[in-house]
DNA sequence: AGTTAATCGAGACGGTACGTCTAGTCTTATT
DNA sequence: AATAAGACTAGACGTACCGTCTCGATTAACT
């Protein structure tokens, strides 16, 4: 008891000077900055170091790659998903995410997925995190949607979800990567419904 | 006039010595070879050129980029699409290439394809050139079963064939890039049907 | 009360931690060790301060720079200068010291001593504190011999005894600094005799 | 025969671009300067490319280390030892030297001498290399005199030429390094006579 | 047959950024 | 106040490639 209390109590703090929140954030923020004006090729850990008065060997402390932190400083600054609204018509609310998604990676901000994707090519790691920390929660309202969906009986029990999910967004992101078309207001009108057609939901 | 006659017979040759079309060969060769071994981002100019045995002024001469050049490694290379049977079924022939195109992105040649693309995020004539290249060629067939279906009535006129093609070919391209799921068998058997579902087609 | 009473006890005390006499023995040990087995040039506080188990700062606290602490831990070793004996012919006694002082020379210690008087060449502090606290101590003998032979006449009273010195031991720290040649038995048999005969002692 | 002739007109030319004579000139006198200036431990790499406009990896080249091409901008500068005077007194002649030594050490020649030597002493091809190109060439005219002296009788035969120059050079360079006394004008005076007597050159 | 001009190989060049290393200082909780 | 631990700024290290340049040698069409 009283062991598992004082361990309780340990501030699970290791020895010696704690890493500077002061110097993480230094390095974070000019990097976000660095990422709005160029592209992430670009941008270098000698000059990140320069332009954050901090010296090299703390960026390569904590991250392990330019890459790496290239995500984290995009992740932190990500406004997280907004959750569905619970009383609207299933279709309508997928269609509206559609939009918004397409909308949403207009921009800089697409620009950046994109090229935070193409670096992950030689990456894995870059990748995997990318998946977990960004598609998870983006398409976490989607995959709500889905799920519920598929409860109550307006979508086939056997649909992987997963499977929904590619052909609802693939085709935007299709686009975002490999650029043969803009994704532009037509596309905007016109993909969503088509692609959440194809989850076939009934009538409920 | 013999000069304009010879001017005509000119076949358009610089003087000089003529490019050695054993060098560009050696090079697209090493190149490929590379390629089946090594990520794209760990092949060099350096590397190459030593292993052609040939100056490295002799690539820049005939390719602005290594990306450039990889690319053209990779393109010599490909299988040509094969035309669209045409006595078929057309949702069936649109399957059938879908089902062709996951099996054609398993292993090495789909790694290739993802790390064109991702190297494309920083260059954007790459892209450009990749499109023409390759996607057009890929999709060729796919594109005139739809627009031989949008002639015989059996799709919807309005429907555009490249939103056509994102619908069909995008959550391909976004489960090789993204890599949050494999593109394994059953993906192959539940994906294709689901899709051109959603294209509509009447029964003519 | 108790607090006076105690506060008197006490005696002659800093107040706060008192220095730790472990960490300091601790520090010149493994510094000493390294120097056993490493050029003076590859040993770094980061590693003495890791060996030791101690801080960085603890070092710093109580020695400038790593030389100094090199220095420091060659020193404390070092064996004491003996003296001269007494009732023996001044000549054989320079001689047999200067013997002395080769065979002491060779070996690691030897290079130890060179490794530091480089390392003084940019750092004049080093090499003033080695001056006092090393050749003082080693040329204490031949010195006293010397003021010796010039109060009974034995050499000429106008030889400035820091230039016999030089005369004496110049040529052994010349080879060990130099390297041009090995400090080797014929250097030992045949300098001693030829350098102490510089000094023109007279017979007595 | 022809072939004979081929090989001696064979320009003996490696393949491909040749080093810039323009660029190795550029690093040593930018290095010179620097030394003039600096204490060799607060020159660096980085600072020379910098300051002679020219890239690291061309420095590196040509160069193992900093020490290395301290050196051969040292050398580069010196000015050849002049040749002992035929008809003069050997005695004579080898005080004469010996002054002239000490006179040329004395100052920033000097104080870049010792820290070769210094550097050299963590480096042991530095010391072997400052050997051959330093002290032979500076001793050279000492060594002659010396062997001419034994050729002559004036010597013992038996006296090793090195040992000699030990005994004459040792005692400056142990000033020069040590540091405990300067390289003074009574230094200057007193010095030569005492170990030219020591080689103990008989009337001729 | 000789001239001309662009090619070829080789490899050095000025640069940039890398990721590592070490120095010496600073910050924290503990003693 | 001194300790052990370890993070901090700073900046040099030596390496890897980049894309360009400079050579001598080669190759063919055009004098």
């Amino acid at each position: 008891m009283t062991s598992e209390y004082s361990e309780n109590a340990r501030p699970l703090r290791r020895p010696g000077r704690p890493r500077s929140e002061q110097a993480r954030l230094s390095i974070l923020g000019t990097t976000a900055k660095m990422m709005e004006d160029l592209p992430i090729r670009s941008i270098t850990i000698d000059g990140i170091a320069k332009a954050a008065n901090v010296g090299k060997p703390t960026i390569y402390r904590w991250w392990d790659s330019k890459c790496a932190l290239v995500m984290d400083a995009f992740l932190e600054r990500m406004t997280p998903a907004s959750p569905p609204k619970p009383d609207t018509d299933i279709t309508q609310n997928l269609v509206n995410l559609l939009k918004g998604t397409i909308e949403h990676l207009r921009g800089r901000e697409g620009e950046i997925v994109a090229e935070i994707i193409g670096e992950g090519q030689s990456d894995p790691h870059i990748l995997e995190e990318f998946h977990t920390r960004f598609f998870c929660q983006i398409l976490k309202p989607a995959r709500q949607i889905i799920e519920r969906a598929k409860e109550i009986g307006m979508i086939d029990q056997n649909l992987d979800t997963n499977l929904a999910l590619d052909i609802l967004y693939g085709p935007i992101y299709y686009r975002l990567l490999v650029r043969h078309q803009p994704l532009d207001d037509h596309f905007t009108q016109s993909l969503p419904g088509r692609v959440v057609s194809a989850l076939q939901l009934s009538a409920s």
